[in-house]
DNA sequence: GCGGTGCCACTTTGG
DNA sequence: TCCAAAGTGGCA
């Protein structure tokens, strides 16, 4: 799907908008669920009142019953009609209370923060039962997972064929029934109504059923996919392997049927109206290759990759439970033969980024837990089932029920999101960074190998060195890591907590044994030389481990290719896993150089983890960083005038060290380094609410000139001062904030009673706007700079990684000053977003640095700009 | 004595 | 009583 038509579609909130045809049939599909499936949502009593926000028009709506039933009237008809029609996008539910506007009894009951949001309980008296319900299943699921992985998986299944048409009126499938295990296990048949019962396995179709199934997918109304792993379980399973092994994709494709087709029709479709019915499929596809190999199982591929194509470009949205995994397999199988840029223009709709953007809170659901929390808790969900104890037939009878059920909870999250006015959000910004992600994740980061181990084996030397420093000066030998044996040497042996001049040494918690802890060791570290060399000891340990061992640990061959997590922060952030990347050191580490290390330069050895990130031959790092980014944000939020002045005025300037030169009264050209890193550090704490202690603390100045400081800041921009305020009031009468994209972030304690709950809870609203606000354009910027690179024949520059506000691309060394031109040019011009109603008052700034090794990257020279207007995006 | 686990404090990153 | 992460070691 294009963005043009996403943008179309994505202006919903006055109800009713004309929509290009693939926006509308995204919406079909989303509706046609409703319209079948809406009386299994939970819907409360209670009526959403009106807040200042147009977005909740919807339960306003809602309330008159003739427009609901009128709504799916439209809804129904809608799905045929192709272009430029109007759609109602009012939710199912005809009314539906908002989480942060709960009932005057909920409200008494003092709601717990963990709480899902109420809309979704049944009646909030049987709420505990509810509870008590989910937890005796999701014991089950742990005894019934359990009892599956102690069995062996079946072996060598041999190949069957089953020919029937998807038009044909064979009985075949009723023989094949008969032999349920083996049809399964096969998953052959092609008949349409053998097809609502059965996988149909893309291998054992015949050319005219195969050119159905691309006609299918074509006309489909919804698409819903899984992943199925080598034991049977798919991605709706708890639990995942850390590098599960895909075995291929379990879909279910659901298409109209008019009873004019050539497709058979049966009673037991669902009834659309006017004669029209929806019907399932189930559909298997390979992807792992077989062993057999030739000219058949490169017929397969060829037609295995023409499905997939198809489903990228499929005109209804694909629904799956972390579809950046699927588009990552699909990537994978189109192996050398498929670019990148094919999947640009994915739609996956993911339930998980859908609930995550409801209840941000909510970390990391897996299926049956969204199930529990947004379906009845009537449902029983079988995820865990693998080929291990159960036979094929129920494995596969549970992936057929669970795809339903995964398509019916998405439609209902995407309903509860047009609720939040978290639609719009979730069409322009989180789903289009679901394929941003998984091209990210396809790419592997070169690693010097040879650096690590050099400089892992240099570090190993310099602990060797500390740990003889250590059993010499302790006059035994003893293990340096045991905490035990170390007490025992310093307070048994040396006695240094007779010495110490502090009165007591802090004890261990249970067996009150004297700490060895950090705080402990440097307070005796003048009373003997052991504390000082076990601190050195920790610390190079701990740079061993976390920035050199802990690298190695996450490479496979010679590259390393973080984990992306879309939905792992609560402020709208991407955090990365194995490694974390975005917290690779970024300066220099300096340790005491190993004696036995050959050359005399210094007596210090710089360790610089980036550095050890390389580009391959012929590619240099371009990193695109935004200048100030939240200070920016908080210009445009607040208005400051003084803020903004600084912003205009000085575009070419960096602004840290304009205030760094204000504060500390020198000139720009005097400001450090550090000293900017400082201001910024002060500037930051002050806005967030940091007390003068932190901030004397953080400036190295009394407590006193922390405050003057803290006041003269305020009072200079005083509409920050506002801004906060206005922020925290408008939290405490919501209970939530929400950042210039809408997304949204709960505080139910700011109406806690303790006093601290409360200030946390301010001081995370005032953040949460800002840091939050940065997020969505630093995310904006990765999907534009990846769909103009698609979009151009020649750029091949591949996104890497994304350090929050820093973007790192890897470039092709004669495509650099073209690519850096349009990275600068496209995030630049995210300060007028079209799709999201956004203009900033404030120009963004872009720098640019490359070179050839992600720790040694340079300014790059400022390209002339096109112009000095930017143009929308 | 060894290994697994959960909590906490502390490091790095980013603003 | 700045905010947000991941990762590590200490401790029980």
């Amino acid at each position: 799907m294009k963005m043009e038509n996403y943008e179309a579609f994505v202006g919903f909130d006055l109800c009713k908008v004309p929509l290009s045809s693939a926006a509308q049939k995204i919406m079909s599909a989303v509706h046609s669920g409703d319209s079948v499936e809406s009386k299994n949502w939970r819907e409360s009593e209670k009526t959403a009142e009106v807040v200042n926000n147009s977005r909740i028009k919807y339960s306003v709506l809602l309330e008159n019953g003739k427009n609901q039933s009128l709504e799916k009237r439209n809804l129904s008809s809608s799905t045929s009609q192709t272009s430029g029609s109007s759609i109602n996008l009012c939710p199912p539910s005809s009314s539906i209370r908002l989480p942060d506007q709960p009932s005057a009894d909920q409200n008494q009951k003092n709601v717990s923060s963990l709480a899902p949001p109420s809309c979704f309980i049944p009646q909030c008296n049987q709420e505990a039962a509810v509870l008590q319900k989910t937890e005796s299943k999701r014991t089950h699921f742990l005894k019934e997972n359990k009892n599956n992985e102690k069995k062996e998986m079946p072996v060598n299944l041999k190949r069957k064929h089953g020919t029937c048409h998807f038009s044909g009126k064979t009985n075949k499938h009723v023989a094949l029934e008969e032999n349920a295990d083996e049809v399964e296990a096969h998953l052959n048949c092609g008949n349409a109504r053998a097809c609502e019962n059965h996988f149909c396995d893309v291998r054992y179709l015949d050319d005219l059923e195969k050119s159905q199934l691309v006609e299918m997918l074509q006309q489909a109304v919804a698409v819903v996919v899984t992943l199925m792993y080598e034991d049977g379980s798919t991605q709706l399973r708890a639990e995942q392997a850390l590098f599960p092994s895909v075995k291929g994709i379990a879909m279910l494709l659901q298409s109209r049927v008019d009873g004019s087709g050539p497709l058979d029709v049966s009673a037991s479709d669902s009834v659309l109206g006017e004669g029209a019915t929806l019907r399932d499929q189930y559909i298997y596809l390979q992807t792992e290759h077989s062993f057999t190999g030739g000219q058949e199982q490169e017929a397969y591929n060829q037609f295995a990759r023409k499905v997939l194509f198809q489903m990228l470009k499929c005109k209804c949205p694909v629904v799956c439970f972390n579809a950046k995994d699927f588009v990552r397999t699909v990537l994978q199988f189109f192996g050398k033969d498929g670019s990148w840029k094919h999947v640009v223009h994915f739609v996956g709709l993911d339930p998980r980024i859908a609930a995550w953007l409801i209840d941000p809170g909510d970390a990391a659901p897996s299926f049956e837990d969204l199930v529990a929390k947004y379906l009845e808790s009537s449902i029983s969900v079988k995820v865990n089932c693998t080929y291990g104890n159960s036979s094929r037939n129920v494995v596969n009878q549970n992936v057929r029920v669970n795809l339903k059920m995964l398509h019916r909870l998405t439609m209902g999250l995407c309903s509860q999101l047009k609720v939040y006015g978290l639609w719009q959000l979730f069409c322009t910004l989180e789903l289009p960074l679901i394929p941003v992600l998984a091209v990210m994740e396809s790419h592997r980061f070169q690693v010097n190998r040879e650096e690590m181990e050099r400089t892992s084996a240099l570090l190993g030397s310099r602990l060797k060195e500390l740990e003889q420093e250590a059993h010499f000066v302790a006059g035994e030998q003893f293990l340096i890591t045991s905490n035990n044996q170390l007490r025992e040497i310093l307070f048994g042996k040396l006695k240094l907590h007779l010495l110490s001049p502090r009165e007591t040494l802090p004890r261990t918690g249970l067996q009150r044994l004297p700490s060895t802890s950090e705080s402990v060791l440097s307070a005796v570290q003048d009373l003997h030389p052991l504390p000082k060399i076990i601190l050195e000891y920790r610390r190079v340990h701990k740079i061993k481990s976390a920035f050199v061992d802990g690298l190695l640990a996450c490479m496979r061959k010679g590259s390393i290719s973080s984990t992306w997590n879309q939905t792992g922060t609560v402020t709208g952030r991407l955090s990365a896993r194995h490694p974390n990347i975005q917290g690779i050191s970024k300066h220099p580490i300096q340790i005491t150089k190993p004696q036995n290390v050959k050359g005399t330069e210094g007596t210090m050895l710089t360790i610089s983890p980036r550095s050890m990130f390389v580009a391959p031959e012929g590619h240099t790092f371009l990193a695109a960083d935004f200048s100030q980014i939240e200070l920016r944000i908080l210009a445009h939020l607040s208005g400051d005038p003084e803020l903004l002045k600084l912003f205009r005025e000085s575009e070419r300037n960096d602004v840290f060290s304009t205030l760094t030169s204000q504060w500390k009264d020198i000139t720009p050209e005097r400001v450090t380094h550090a000293d900017r890193e400082q201001t910024k550090k002060v500037v930051y704490s002050a806005v967030y609410g940091a007390g003068k202690e932190r901030l004397a603390a953080c400036l190295g100045v009394t407590v006193q000139e922390a405050a003057q400081f803290l006041e003269s800041f305020l009072q200079k921009y005083k509409k920050i001062k506002d801004f906060v305020q206005t922020t925290i009031a408008q939290c405490h009468q919501t209970g939530y904030v929400a950042s210039i994209t809408g997304r949204r972030r709960p505080l139910p304690r700011v109406r806690a009673q303790d006093r601290q709950l409360r200030a946390q809870a301010e001081r995370q609203a005032v953040n949460f706007v800002v840091q939050g606000s940065a997020a969505d354009l630093c995310k904006m910027a990765m999907i534009h700079v990846f769909t103009a690179v698609a979009a151009s024949p020649t750029l091949t520059a591949r996104l890497v990684a994304q350090i929050h506000d820093e973007l790192l691309f890897e470039v092709e060394d004669s495509q650099i000053p073209e690519f850096a031109a349009l990275v600068r040019g496209t995030m630049e011009s995210l300060r007028n977003v079209r799709a999201l109603e956004l203009q900033l008052q404030v120009p963004l700034k872009v720098s640019l640095s490359a070179g050839h090794s992600w720790g040694h990257l340079v300014p790059l020279q400022e390209a002339p700009r096109p112009s000095d207007q930017p143009t929308s995006c």
